[in-house]
DNA sequence: ATAATTTGTTTAAACGTTTAAACTTGTTTA
DNA sequence: TAAACAAGTTTAAACGTTTAAACAAATTAT
C-alpha cells in the first residue's frame, strides 16, 4: 500500500524532543556555531532513522531555488547532442543540480515554449542550443536577465552569453592538415543552412585552401537537410567529374560523412584513388570504413564544463558577468 | 536588471477586483458553474494580460503533484535510449507532463541512487530501463507501491510491470525468415551477459534453428562489452573456417552489428560468398554498407506509448493495476 | 550585585497556491 | 412574510519548509 506518510521536519522534532527550527538549522548546516553538538548529533540521527527526504516543494517556494537546469536540445537523437548532455550532467552532478531535457527538432516555436515551460518549473538556469534564426527568442531571454548560456551554436556579432567550439578552426586546421600532407585537390562538403557555426566552418576551409594558394572553384557542396544522400552523391561525382586529380573530402558533420562513406565504400575510394577522407565530429560508424578517418574532435567535455561553470556562478549570484568562450579540439585518427 | 517580481495570484485578483481564491478557481477551471461569465472573463483577461506563470512549488506543495515524470536510462548515448526516450516524451506532452532524465551507466548503485533522487524531487512516476543485477531495488520499489513501469528490459518470473519488447520474437523471426530464403548456416553473434531479454533472443535464435532441424554447434558467438571488437572478429572467423557453407549472420544488437559490418566490408563477405547480414535494432550506419541489411525493427513508439499510458493510469489513481505487456517488431530491410 | 554578553533554543511569519466552509445578496417557495 | 434555496463571492486554513527575531539561561565583565 502506498502512501506511507511522508516524514518530514516536524517528525524529526518530535523525535529529537526540539523545535522545527532547530532541525531545519541542522540540516541545513546553519547556525552550526550555535548548537550544542550533542543535540546535532541526536538531530542528525532522528533523520537518517526516519529516512527524512526534505520536501522540495515546500523548499523551493521557501528558497525559490529548484536546483534543476534546464538542458534544451536540438534533436535529442542526434549522438552530439547525448555527448554533449553528458557532458553537462557530470558537471552538474559536482553541483548537486538536476536537468530537465528538452528537444526543440530544430524548431523555432518549439524553442521559445521550452523556455516557457522550463522557466514556469522554476528551473534556476538555461543551457540552450538554439535552432536557426532564434536570434529573436534569445535576445528576449538575454534582456530578462535570466541565467542562460548557449553552447554549441551561436550568432554572429552578439552579446550573448555562450561556450562553443572554435568552429572557423576545425576545417581551418583539417584543411591545413590535409595540405601538409600533400593533398592538393580537396572537395568540402557541407550544409546549405545559415546556422553561424556551419557558415564558420566553411570559412574555415575556404582561409586555408587560399592561404596555400589553392584554387577551390567547384570544390564545395552545399546539402540540405531533405535531400542529403542524393545531393551529396550528385556533389561528390561533380567534383570528381571536373577533377581527376582529387584526393581528399573534408566533411563538414558527421551526418554527412555517413552520406559520404556509403559513396566512398561503394566506389571503393581507398583503393582505386586513395581519396582521403576527413570530418568534423567523431561518430562510432568511422571505424567501419577499410582505411582510417580523419576527424576533428570537438572539446565537448571542456564545453560541457564550461558552460555549467558559468551559469553556476551567474545563478550564484554574479548577474552582470558575460562569457563568450570559444574553445579548441583537436584532430584525431 | 532581472527580478522583476513575479506575477502571482493576488495580482490578478488586485487587478480584476476579486478574491484570490477566485483568481484561482477560474484559473483552474473548478466551479464553472457557479462563477458569474463576465467575471471568469475578466480574471482570463487579466492572468493573460500580465502573463502570469504559476508558482510550480507553490502549487506543488499543496497538490502533491509535480506533472513530472523520472526516466532511468542505461546509458543516455546510445542510439536506442533517445529514441524511446523521444516517443516517451512525445506522448508525456500530450498528458502535459514533463521529464527528467538520468543516466546509470549501466551501474545499479547509480540505478539506486537516480531512484532517489528523482523521488526527492517528488516525481509522480518512474519509467525505468533496470541494469543487470537490479532485481533488487526493483522489488523495493514495486513493494512501496509507488508508480513505475519498467521499459525494454525485464527480469524472468517477476510480478514487476512492464513494457518490452518480445525479445525472443526478434530473432525467432529472423532467423525464420533466413531459413525462409534457403540460409542453413547461420552465425549468432549476441553478448555475454546475464540481461533477461539478451537471453531470450538467444533463446529465440536456438529454437527457429531447432524447429528446422539446422546444427547450431559452434554457430554462436557471445562476446563481453570490454573486448567487443575483438572477440567479434574471432567469433566470426570460429564460425567460417568450421563451416566453409556459412551463408548468414544474425547480430543481436546494433553495437554487435557494428563490429560485424566492419569484418564484413574488410573482408567483402557481400561479394565473395553472399553472407547475408541481420540485426536486431536499426541504426543509421546500416545503409553504408554495399548490400542491403534486414534488421528488427523494435516498436519503440509503442513502448513509450504504451508505457506512459499506464504510468498515466496509475498516477491518476488505479493503484492496484499492474500491465506486463510485450509487444511485437517487425523485420524492415 | 548588576549589567552585558554569549550560548542554545523557540516563536512565528512568510513563501504562493488550493479548497472547504462561510458568507452575502437575491430569488423562490409555502 | 418568513423560511428555504440558489448564485456568486470571500475567508481562512493548510501544504512543509526557512529564517529573522525573540527569548531564556548561563557566563563574563564591571
Amino acid at each position: 500500500m502506498y502512501k506511507k506518510k511522508k516524514v518530514q521536519l516536524k517528525d524529526i522534532a518530535q523525535e529529537a524532543n526540539v523545535s522545527v527550527a532547530l532541525v531545519s538549522y541542522v540540516l541545513n548546516g546553519r547556525h552550526t556555531n550555535r548548537i550544542k553538538p550533542e543535540t546535532a548529533e541526536r538531530i542528525k540521527e532522528a533523520a537518517m532513522r526516519l529516512n527524512y527526504q526534505p520536501n522540495y516543494f515546500a523548499k523551493g517556494l521557501k528558497t525559490q531555488k529548484s536546483y534543476t537546469i534546464g538542458l534544451v536540445l536540438a534533436d535529442l537523437t542526434n549522438p552530439f547532442s547525448t555527448q554533449i548532455t553528458r557532458a553537462i550532467e557530470n558537471e552538474l552532478n559536482n553541483h548537486q543540480y538536476n536537468i530537465l531535457i528538452g528537444s526543440t527538432d530544430e524548431n523555432g516555436d518549439k524553442l521559445r515554449n521550452l523556455i516557457d515551460v522550463f522557466r514556469s518549473r522554476q528551473v534556476d538556469g538555461l543551457i540552450i542550443l538554439p535552432t536557426e534564426n532564434s536570434e529573436k527568442v534569445i535576445t528576449e531571454l538575454h534582456e530578462s536577465g535570466f541565467p542562460y548560456v548557449l553552447i554549441d551554436r551561436y550568432f554572429r556579432d552578439t552579446a550573448f552569453n555562450f561556450v562553443v567550439n572554435d568552429n572557423y578552426f576545425t576545417t581551418f586546421s583539417a584543411t591545413k592538415r590535409l595540405i601538409k600532407r600533400g593533398k592538393r585537390k580537396i572537395g568540402f562538403i557541407t550544409l546549405k543552412t545559415n546556422l553561424f557555426h556551419i557558415s564558420e566552418r566553411k570559412r574555415g576551409f575556404i582561409e586555408a585552401c587560399e592561404e596555400a594558394g589553392i584554387d577551390i572553384t567547384d570544390c564545395i557542396v552545399e546539402a540540405t537537410l531533405e535531400q542529403l544522400d542524393k545531393e551529396v552523391r550528385a556533389g561528390i561525382n561533380n567534383i570528381k567529374q571536373k577533377y581527376s586529380n582529387l584526393d581528399a573530402l573534408l566533411f563538414s558533420t558527421d551526418n554527412l560523412m555517413l552520406c559520404g562513406l556509403q559513396y566512398a565504400i561503394k566506389y571503393k575510394l581507398y583503393v582505386e584513388n586513395r581519396i582521403e577522407l576527413m570530418a568534423v565530429d567523431e561518430a562510432r560508424f568511422y571505424n567501419i570504413y577499410p582505411s582510417p578517418i580523419q576527424y576533428y574532435k570537438q572539446p565537448l567535455a571542456e564545453m560541457g564544463q564550461k558552460a555549467v561553470q558559468f551559469l553556476m556562478s551567474k545563478i550564484e549570484g554574479n548577474k552582470s558577468q558575460t562569457i563568450q568562450e570559444i574553445v579548441k579540439g583537436k584532430l584525431v585518427g
